[in-house]
DNA sequence: AAGACAAGCAACCGCGACTCT
DNA sequence: TAGAGTCGCGGTTGCTTGTCT
């Protein structure tokens, strides 16, 4: 599939002399191009790489490329619950530093989790008529949604093993062994430790593998289907919703006291600043939270 | 069955920072 | 030191797929 070339904004990273720069979605044959030279030379140099390589496309395009696809370690797959609430964690640290929240989840790229916040977390926010920087908001995403999260986090620990073995019992589970979730901090590794109360097992994910070239089908020959692979419909996947919705939610009302020592939660920056996040939409949640105030500031 | 709409995500863009000569 | 080239980040766009009516 060729896209329909966009207006040239003369990008000055694209000073290749050529009009005809391939734009769009990668086809497989691109991609195997830029394995086979990064195999062969190494990554960096973007412009020249694809210059020598062959590709009809820019530098900043193969690097892109390369880094939130077809990199070996990337991690494919749905966002997990831990990581989910490691997300909230540290973009209440950090704010919108993709680059720098992504070196905490390995095999994560800023890009999709860039996403996971623009489509999951900003989405309610609006729905909320909320400010997503609003300290209503925030205090939501910290009282209701951090907490649930973390009480998904739990069940899911409790039933892990009767899950793996259903799980495995009907081939949705992949590579589990390579699925231990452990929390890499640059910096300082002790900074991670909320791994210790977190599952360390993804059975949610049942699309880990890394794929190369195309989206978990390496047998399709429609090229036009290896790069929008299928969404939805992961039985397996603990969705956003789920996790706000959980039929034992209720018990995490903030007007009842949360005990979150009880929680065995670490010592998580979220619960020591206030300045966090927490997420919950189910109905009476929405309106709990409109009662709180939220949206009124907007 | 088909069209409309929404969701999710890959890819693009602009720009500032960095590196090299 | 200046300028060109390159890299990397964050914001945005637009395509594909799923769901709803």
């Amino acid at each position: 599939m060729d896209m329909k070339r966009r207006l040239n904004n003369n990008n000055n990273d694209n000073n290749d002399d050529d009009m005809d720069l391939r734009r769009g979605p990668w086809t497989v044959d691109e991609d195997l191009t830029l394995i086979n030279y990064i195999a062969n030379h190494g990554e960096g140099r973007w412009n020249s790489l694809a210059r020598s390589a062959g590709l009809k496309r820019t530098g900043k395009s193969c690097r892109l490329r390369w880094l939130n696809y077809l990199r070996p370690d990337v991690r494919r797959g749905n966002i997990t619950l831990e990581e989910q609430l490691l997300i909230l964690e540290l973009h209440a640290s950090w704010g919108n530093r993709w680059s720098k929240i992504a070196q905490y989840l390995p095999g994560r790229t800023d890009n999709e989790i860039k996403n996971y916040w623009r489509t999951r977390v900003q989405k309610h926010a609006k729905q909320l008529k909320c400010d997503v920087n609003s300290k209503q908001f925030k205090d939501t995403m910290r009282f209701l949604w951090m907490p649930r999260l973390v009480e998904r986090i739990q069940a899911a620990a409790a039933t892990v093993t009767t899950a793996a073995t259903a799980a495995t019992a009907t081939g949705n589970i992949m590579n589990m062994s390579n699925n231990n979730f452990g929390y890499a901090t640059p910096e300082n590794s002790s900074t991670g430790t909320s791994s210790d109360s977190f599952v360390t097992q993804d059975y949610c994910n049942n699309n880990n593998n890394v794929h190369v070239g195309n989206n978990n089908n390496n047998n399709n020959s429609d090229p036009s289907s290896d790069y929008y692979h299928q969404q939805g419909n992961n039985n397996n996947q603990v969705s956003f919703m789920d996790c706000i919705t959980s039929p034992s939610s209720m018990s995490l009302f903030p007007h009842q006291e949360m005990d979150f020592q009880a929680m065995e939660l670490p010592n998580t920056p979220w619960i020591n600043n206030p300045s966090t996040f927490s997420n919950f939409w189910n109905d009476e949640n929405m309106l709990l939270l409109q009662n709180l105030g939220c949206g009124d500031n907007m």
